[in-house]
RNA sequence: UCUUCCUUAGCUCAGUUGGUUAGAGCAUCUGACUGUUAAUCAGAGGGUCCUAGGUUCAAGUCCUAGAGGGAGAGCCA
């Protein structure tokens, strides 16, 4: 191959520059044709669409033409014309081609035609190879990009908090344990229990299940800060939008109440969603198409209405008298189940609803508790088909409210010194939220389970490749 | 973790009341075809019926246990 830089095929569909020279790289999707002429389907991942070649088979030698099948990679050098064919407007015609990669075919897993989301996660190494999963990926990263876009332009700075805590106070669920001490000679205390003094840290460690705790610390100097890394969680939860490697976005807004927490989580959720249908309009279709026809329309729908607003008091009321049995009942106190959540979203209002006002009994031991004595300032996103999406509160700023509230659910103050000493020094009132990533992927992409929506899921039983 | 369904060719699946040599479509290979669009047409090859026990003259099919997967639930984001 001459000195020639290589064309995206994103830029050639896009923008065509019809007679000129164009030298693409990229997999072969499909090979077809007959003994005068070949069509190749080349993807080079920028885009949805793959770009034709045309080959006129006098031209190349044969066993060349015989590697070149599905999921081989190849260089294409050629001359970009109109299409003769139907299916594309643009399409090269090849003057030299080059096999960078072969792949059998008694072998290669993927073919041309659709395979079962199930069977691609048993290749999850290969499946960003297909239409689906590169349009979920290309969303995956729009998303991401977003998110820090929004941030950035609203005067929010990216607070890295750590992976490794030694705080497991939140109570946010099951974590894992991160030890460098030899599991089959434990090193014990004169008590019996394991000795961590030797242990790396020189104390007990685990993945963070939140970043929100740091978060708090970092809103309390710089204002507004939030972080967007992985979170873990060892929960044993098998269900379509559990994860036990996760990434989160946590805002964390100083001299910010609950309204303003609220009017933040939908601005920025409408923000990302109208961000993915201007930036991701071809993946979009192609998902649209794909697995779910109404889902642009239903991101248009979550972009163009207000979320409902009301507290869980008046939720409950609302259940109280649906005519709709319930496998648990409804009464005041309950922690709402994905029942009671879905009705009051798919069927009472028809939109997403943002719930706040939870009994404090249900709800973790920082959230600002109200005057009533009874409820606390926490809030819930709920959309439809996911469910939960958000989860935040306003802070409880008050040392002595926050200290007594630690002593009632017998969280260790003197783990969280650090966090409680915030509220000694210079405490304001402050608020934010968690979003899960993935649960965000999932419902602008349509894919029904979370595992197909982050490149390697970790779940119970799966930590492969 | 609980409930429930599933596991048969590379993939997606059929397989009747337990009964001869386990089938189809697609994929692959060979051939045909002058521009195809998940190309088409003809032919060929391809099986540890998830694993281990058990019942039976006989098990892909029935029973028990285990493994893996899906959906729902709990926990949550």
């Amino acid at each position: 191959m001459e000195h020639q830089e290589r064309n995206i095929i994103r830029d050639i569909i896009k923008t065509p520059k019809l007679d000129t020279s164009v030298l693409v790289k990229g997999w072969v999707r499909t090979k077809r044709g007959n003994k005068n002429v070949a069509f190749i389907a080349l993807n080079d991942g920028s885009i949805i669409h793959s770009l034709q070649i045309v080959v006129d088979v006098a031209n190349f030698d044969e066993e060349l033409l015989k590697k070149i099948t599905t999921g081989a990679c190849i260089a294409v050098e050629g001359k970009l014309v109109a299409s003769g064919g139907q299916g594309q407007s643009v399409e090269v015609v090849a003057s030299k081609i080059f096999v960078y990669g072969t792949a059998d075919p008694d072998v290669f897993p993927l073919q041309k035609k659709g395979h079962s989301l199930e069977f691609l996660r048993e290749i999850a190494h290969l499946r960003p190879r297909t239409n689906t999963f590169g349009a979920v990926l290309r969303i995956r990263h729009a998303l991401a990009f977003a998110i820090h876009k929004y941030f950035n332009d609203n005067g929010f700075f990216y607070l890295h908090t750590p992976i490794i805590t030694g705080s497991d106070a939140e109570g946010a669920g099951a974590m894992f344990q991160v030890t460098t001490l030899d599991l089959k000679n434990l090193p014990k205390t004169s008590d019996g229990d394991i000795n961590y003094e030797t242990d790396f840290f020189g104390k007990s460690t685990n993945l963070t299940v939140s970043g929100q705790l740091e978060g708090e610390l970092g809103a309390m100097a710089l204002g507004s800060i939030y972080t967007f890394g992985p979170t873990f969680r060892a929960e044993n939860s098998n269900t379509p939008r559990h994860l036990a490697e996760f990434w989160m976005i946590e805002p964390e807004m100083t001299f910010c109440d609950i309204t303003d927490n609220m009017d933040l989580a939908e601005d920025f959720l409408k923000y990302l969603i109208t961000y993915a249908l201007e930036k991701c309009t071809d993946d979009l279709e192609f998902l649209c198409k794909m697995y779910d026809e109404e889902l642009i329309d239903r991101l248009k729908f979550v972009t163009e209405n207000d979320f409902k607003r009301l507290t869980y008091t008046e939720g409950v009321a609302i259940l109280e008298k649906a005519d709709q049995k319930f496998e648990f009942p409804v009464k005041w106190g309950i922690d709402l189940q994905s029942e009671h959540e879905r009705y009051l979203v798919e069927k009472e209002f028809k939109c997403p609803v943002i719930l706040t006002g939870y009994p404090k009994e249900i709800k973790a031991f920082y959230m600002k508790q109200n005057d009533d004595g009874k409820t606390v300032r926490a809030m819930d996103v709920l959309f439809p088909k996911i469910g939960e999406i958000i989860g935040g509160s306003q802070r409880e700023e008050d040392y002595e409210k926050l200290e007594s509230r630690m002593n009632e659910m017998h969280i260790p103050a003197k783990d969280l010194w650090w966090y409680l000493e915030t509220r000694k020094f210079g405490t304001a009132p402050h608020s934010g939220f968690g979003l899960g990533f993935e649960r965000l992927v999932l419902f602008v992409t349509g894919m029904s389970n979370i595992r197909d929506v982050i490149p390697f899921p970790r779940t119970p039983k799966n930590a492969e490749f």
